[in-house]
DNA sequence: CGCCAGATTGAGGAATATCAAACAGAGTGG
DNA sequence: CCACTCTGTTTGATATTCCTCAATCTGGCG
């Protein structure tokens, strides 16, 4: 990993992220320690039950969120893409609730947990974008619960890669660096499973997958698939 | 339901709520219109995609959160006893995202999310307070997630029973006013299964059930089940 | 009593997991 | 450049879990 000190002001996500609506003069003011960083596919964030130091703002990469059962076996409750939060169970003081993993080679920007603190209580700007942001993590969560809670492997995995392109719009080909293991993980199923699923999708011709690249050929037929009843297609 | 003008500063629950922290002046100068209200078994409280005016405290009873899919099937996200908050993502304007039912017969307290807004930007503390809730929710959702993800049904049956239990505590005998397809419709199994589990737990004597009325025998041994190495027996 | 919603039970079938084996691709060392 | 390993994928055969459908049973209630 590589650390430097931050540029916020210049930052590209600055519009995004939760210093957004601030201004420079504020941002200036804060007196943040925050630090850029890379980390390579596979390291590894911070795992659970680890005290919290530091939360996370992923600029570019992907990551996952993870709990492991006593058994050795592994559920991913989440996935993260460029512009969301991690590690920000942390305000409260409380220890980090998951493992986080980087899937892909990902840029960060570390906070210092007990900084953020502080300015949260003086600046309720930040507070309520922090609010926001916890409550589109509630609203996925519940999405997930209701996917893994009421639909079949196939609709699963079809909503799943439907989610994953819509992260990355007007791209025809979507970076996929993720194992069938993770998504196996990720949508409460077998590795088998998953594999077999894809080589389904792959005959009819409804995906393609060539070198952690992956393009989706018919989203409306996914989004078929998926139980959604017209979901607008877009792409 | 019936309605009628709350008295906060002698609520039973005020340690808990969202207002905790402040002083009775500031609570008078709320000046926040807060009613005591009662539901029925069955009552729906909101539905999903309503324009959100009032958030809710659930004071006494339980209510069930839940989303349908397309085809009319339901999907119970989250179930809610005394001293839960539900209907505050309305906070950001948002229209509801569930369907709120009572399961027994409930007392609430509805807060208008309009001046609750207004108020929590006064008030850093009922904001903080505030974000702690999603924090929980999150939590709890993250929870079910797994669950769902990685457990079987005897498992997810087990650890349900123990986790109502939980909000129960010092009680032998706990009221548990949820049908099989209530429970079906939490653990995302078929009610069939559902009551061939229970009958299986009360063979065991595991569990005994009379009248809306559930008592845990083996605290222990349902942990077993649920697959929690050693969950400290809190009965 | 007759009726009705919910619960239980059984039988059969579909969805998914598990186990085992073969396969493909990316290094790596010779 | 070629074996060779290593990791992840695919495929097949079988076992298990869970669902579906249908029937019966129960308790409350007009």
């Amino acid at each position: 990993m590589n650390h430097k000190r931050s540029d916020c002001q210049r930052c590209r996500m600055r519009a995004q992220s939760i210093f957004a609506g601030l201004t420079p003069e504020e941002l200036c003011s804060l007196g943040m320690e925050v630090e850029d960083m890379e980390s390579g596919h596979g390291a590894v964030l911070y795992r659970t039950g680890e005290p919290a130091r530091y939360a996370y703002t992923l600029r570019e990469g992907a990551v996952k969120l993870s709990k492991s059962l006593g058994n050795g076996q592994e559920v991913i409750v989440r996935i993260l893409h460029h512009g969301d939060l991690l590690g920000f169970e942390g305000m409260q003081g409380e220890p980090h609730r998951h493992t986080a993993i980087a899937l892909a080679p990902s840029q960060l920007c570390r906070l210092d947990l007990a900084e953020l603190q502080r300015l949260s209580e003086r600046l309720p700007k930040v507070q309520a974008a922090i609010l926001q942001r916890w409550q589109d993590a509630l609203q996925s969560s519940e999405e997930q619960i209701v996917e893994l809670g009421a639909k079949r492997a196939e609709a699963r995995l079809a909503t799943f890669l439907l989610q994953w392109s819509q992260r990355y719009p007007q791209l025809r080909s979507l970076p996929f660096p993720l194992t069938r293991t993770d998504i196996a993980a990720f949508l409460g199923l077998s590795t088998e499973h998953v594999s077999r699923i894809m080589a389904d999708f792959k005959r009819q011709a409804l995906i393609q997958e060539q070198g952690g690249q992956l393009e989706i050929l018919k989203p409306t037929s996914l989004a078929h698939i998926a139980g959604m009843p017209d979901a607008h297609k877009s792409d």
